[in-house]
Parts: structure tokens; sequence; C-alpha cells
DNA sequence: GCAAAGGTAGACCGGTCTGTCTACTTTCTA
DNA sequence: TAGAAAGTAGACAGACCGGTCTACCTTTGC
């Protein structure tokens, strides 16, 4: 089982950093030390292997995540959390995410782009997964069901969209510009921020 | 001349649906009834090719956008045409703009992810004249240049983050969603909706 | 009309791709 | 300890890659 991951560790530090398709098996091989048989031992293709190394990116992320947020706190501070999360993302802060290469799923997903593609369907379900890690901290804030839904929309809306000006246009200060139009939304939504 | 044109036209349409390093110069030429010679005629290389095609989307994708806000009208109404013309586009209603597949220049960043190739360069420079266009814009709505920047970046932040939404996750509906948050950001900013 | 420019089909080249397989070694498990 | 499982190096195959080039044809411009 080392071996598999491994190979899936190597494969995505060269996948995220240059790209599916512009990285061939026999790269990841070389770089993982490892013989072919043996990636073919584990995964039946290339593609099984970049479902493995998106699954385990799923795993790193969200963990990572869930983590920056429940260390800032409930409801609000959450989601403070969250975006200072990105922005430690963006600025090569935090060894546990380093480095920064835009967001792995959209990279995947541009590069298998037919949403029927499972691994594209992969990509999908990670945001999904975010967006219901999302709508639960709403529930804190808000009892609401239609602002929960409404404000944990803006949020991945912001969260996504910092992430794009973070990568194309090298926009390092993004996630912090985003929280603070969140904090404007949730103002707007008349549920302003808790008291320390 | 014509045939730059249509090897750059037939490219960008296999580009678009299945990534640039996953189509090869052998299947634009194919698509595209041109020879090789022809080709290396107009172009140096493959990636000379892909920067023309970025170029020309990048013209066409401006051209649209600008002419979908002016449509709507100046201001507060340019920025829900912004809006609108994405809702389209994710919705294939647009018969100028179609098919969608995800933002072309946030998908070839993702094949080029280094800062410092020049095709990564001509998709940040895309995003920067979006981001000039929509300052111009917020420059009808307020006088203070704070809250210009400001709004500006929200509208750039919803938009980045309502397509990859429409991409990755297929929610159609992220544009419409985007457009009432920037109302209600508007709202919060009191620069209340102008009268009809 | 002629030469230059643009274009054709496609062979060729060295390289890389993904996946299969040989022969052998090492590790693990009962 | 023996055999199964996991792993090694790397050859092989067909396919495709990006780019170069031959021989020839067509179009354009003066």
């Amino acid at each position: 089982m080392d071996k598999r991951q491994h190979l899936v560790t190597t494969a995505f530090e060269l996948f995220y950093r240059e790209g599916v398709h512009a990285v061939g098996i026999n790269r990841v091989l070389e770089a993982a030390g490892v013989a072919k048989k043996t990636l073919y031992h584990h995964f039946d293709s290339k593609e099984a292997l970049v479902a493995a190394v998106v699954e385990y990116r799923d795993g790193c992320y969200r963990d990572w995540l869930l983590a920056r947020m429940a260390r800032a706190g409930t409801g609000q501070r959450a989601l403070a959390g969250l975006f200072a999360a990105l922005d430690d993302w963006f600025n090569d802060r935090d060894p546990a995410i380093r480095p920064f290469h835009g967001c792995f799923f959209i990279n995947v997903s541009a590069e298998y782009g037919d949403p029927a593609h499972p691994i594209h369907q992969l990509c999908a379900d990670h945001k999904r997964a975010i967006a219901a890690q999302v709508t639960g901290v709403m529930a804190q804030i808000t009892d609401d069901p239609e602002q929960q839904q409404r404000l944990a929309q803006a949020v991945l809306l912001l969260k996504e969209g910092c992430i794009v000006q973070a990568h194309v246009c090298g926009d390092r200060s993004a996630a912090v510009r985003a929280g603070e139009l969140l904090t404007a939304l949730l103002r707007e939504a008349g549920l302003a921020a808790e008291p320390a």
C-alpha cells in the first residue's frame, strides 16, 4: 500500500504543477522511483491514477480547510477562517497546503471538460462536499433556510472567484478582499458580526 | 490570411472543448483541412498557434461582453447586462458565444500554470482588460475611487466564481445568483438601484 | 506572363505516449 | 521455509507528438 500512496502523492505534485496531460506516466515513475509494472499493478490506467490523485487531494484539501475553519471558531469566525486559510494558501504561508498553483479541481476540470467524464465528476463531487461544509457553517449563523442557501452560495462564489484571481492574475490579496465582501453581505442580510 | 484565421478558429473549437495538450496539431490540421506546411508557414510552433488562439478568443469574448453590457445600458444596467450575458452563455442561449465549456482563459491557465509563461500571461492580460472594463462601468456608479475599486473587484470575484460553479459543478443558475449578490453589495454600499 | 507567395499531400525524424510483458529479485504470509 | 504477492529494470508495440522537408500545384501581384 505504501508504493501505491507514494505514486499518488508523487503524481499529484507533478500534475498539480504542470497539468495532467503535460506529464506522462514515465515522468511520474521516474520521480517516484517506481517500476512501470508496479504502477500497473496498482492502477488499471493513467486515468485510474488521476482519479486516485483527485481523491487524495480531495481528502487533504477538505481536511485542511475544515481544520482551519474549526480552529477559527464557529459561525462567522469559521467563515473568516476559510478566507484566512485561502489567504495563507495564496501567499505560501501554510506548510500544510503549499504550494499554490490554483485549484487542482478547477485545473483538472479544465483538462477533463466533459461533465460526464468520471474525473470531471470527481471534481464536481469535491465542490459539492465543500458546499455542504459551508452550508453547515451558515446554519450556525442563521435559521432561515433561504438565507443559508443564498449566503452559502455567496461564500462559494467568492471562494472560487478569489482562487481564479489569485492564480490567473497573480492577485495575492484576492482572499482578503473576498472575505471583506462576505462580511458586507452578512451585514446587508442583517447578520451583523457576533460580538467577541 | 484566411487560412491562418481558419486554423485559429478551428484550433479554438478543439482546444476549448478538449484542452490544449489533449489536442495535437494533427487533429487541428485534419479538422481545418489544412496542410501541415501551411500551419508552419503561419505559426512558428504549436505554442505560437495557442497564443494566437488565446488572442482571438480574447477579442471575441471582450467584444461580446462589451456589446451585451452596452446593450443593457450604463452603470448598474451594464453590470446587470454582464451577469445576464453570463447567464445566457451558461445556458446556451446566445449564439454569439456558445458553447459553454468554462472560461477558456481559466482553462488555458490551468494547462500553462507557470505565471511566467507567455501563454499564461496572455490569459492574465485578458482578465486585466475585463477588470478595466468593469472599473470603467463602476466609475459611472460612484465617484469614490475606493468604492470603485472595491466593487469592481466584487464584480470580478463573482464573475469568476459563477463561471467556475457553472463549469465544474454544472450550476447553470450561478450567474443569476452572482448578479443578485452584486445588487446586495451595491445596496450595502449605499448605491441603491437607479430608478427606471 | 512570370516569379513570388501561398498552399497541397504526405514522408520522415526523433521523441514520447500508454500499456503489455519477460526475467528476475525481494518481501510477506501461512 | 515455500510459495504467493509485490516489486525491479527495461524491452517491446503501436500510436501519436511537434517539427522539417520534398515535390509539386495554385493563386496572387506586378
